[in-house]
DNA sequence: TATTGTTATACTCTATAACTATA
DNA sequence: TATAGTTATAGAGTATAACAATA
């Protein structure tokens, strides 16, 4: 049910592949031609980047960008609901009733009944679950960090602008 | 061991998510706090928009990003390998494997065995598949379109500067 | 009728590990 | 030793469809 941590990134392959990239003398003339035009495609790039970094700096924890995201909304706004979550997420109904339960699997969170709305279920965090949490956002920094340093302020502060136009 | 149209993009889900994040009058303050400072998860919210609005465009064609991807490369440089495909696009061995056998079965892209070194495999492009890439290309431009049209020109630019900045 | 939670199902992507063949 | 392709395995995310309970 969790899990393992001895399958998520292997510390030999990301370097691999981005220093092939650069110096490998194959016939490889890593050009990407038109496609290196496409917005969609670096978005997808940055986007796995990103990913794949996250995975590394999680290994221990063993938490997953949407799992931190869900338990740091719920943490946030006490006895919220799957449908809340999947709203300000983004996220499917369904793909959220996954995510929430691994996060119950692992005693991190609980489900309540709303007694105001019968169909609503309130979430709430346990002392474990903010226990990872808290792990998890010192991680997060760390993350950031990685991330900022390819920019000033100001680009990151841009950058957020500019994605936010496309997932607002 | 084809896609199933079907199951690709109910034109009533995103909608949904999107126009009740704004207007419904529920308890969601749709507020993301913290969160909402954190670059990388404006990355992966926009990606998921990109993504979504992606496999709406293609629900006809049955192609995801990274089939496109693959087949725009291969046929912009012919004879090449799965390896330098994987170095090109960021993607692991085992993942191209996966995405080569899928075009494969569908007659997109044949394999063949490279003169010079036993070991590699050129790919090529058939006529069904650049015919099919043809139609991708179409498709891609109104999805570029889209999205393009969240910004001026030179903030496009920038944008592909900054994302290059993560993945380069 | 609409919303919420739920289960079943299925597919893509991602990655690890181990193997074979070739260089 | 290193690289390329391959297979097996496994887990996360995504989404559709259908259902029950509630509003």
């Amino acid at each position: 049910m969790s899990i393992p941590s001895s399958r998520i990134a292997g510390e030999d392959d990301i370097p691999r592949l981005v220093a092939e990239t650069r110096d490998s003398g194959s016939e490889d003339g890593e050009t990407l031609g038109a496609l290196d035009g496409i917005v969609g495609f670096h978005i997808r790039l940055a986007h796995n980047s990103v990913y794949r970094h996250f995975t590394e700096t999680f290994t221990d924890l063993n938490l997953t960008q949407k799992q931190v995201s869900v338990l740091w909304l719920i943490e946030d706004s006490h006895d919220i609901a799957q449908a809340d979550l999947g709203r300000r997420l983004q996220i499917d109904r369904a793909t959220i009733m996954a995510i929430v339960n691994r996060l119950q699997g692992r005693g991190f969170i609980v489900r309540g009944k709303s007694p105001s709305d019968g169909r609503r279920q309130k979430l709430s965090i346990t002392d474990q679950g903010a226990a990872a949490l808290a792990k998890a956002r010192i991680a997060i920094e760390e993350h950031e960090q990685w991330l900022k340093s390819h920019f000033s302020s100001a680009e990151v502060a841009q950058l957020i602008d500019l994605l936010r136009r496309i997932h607002k």
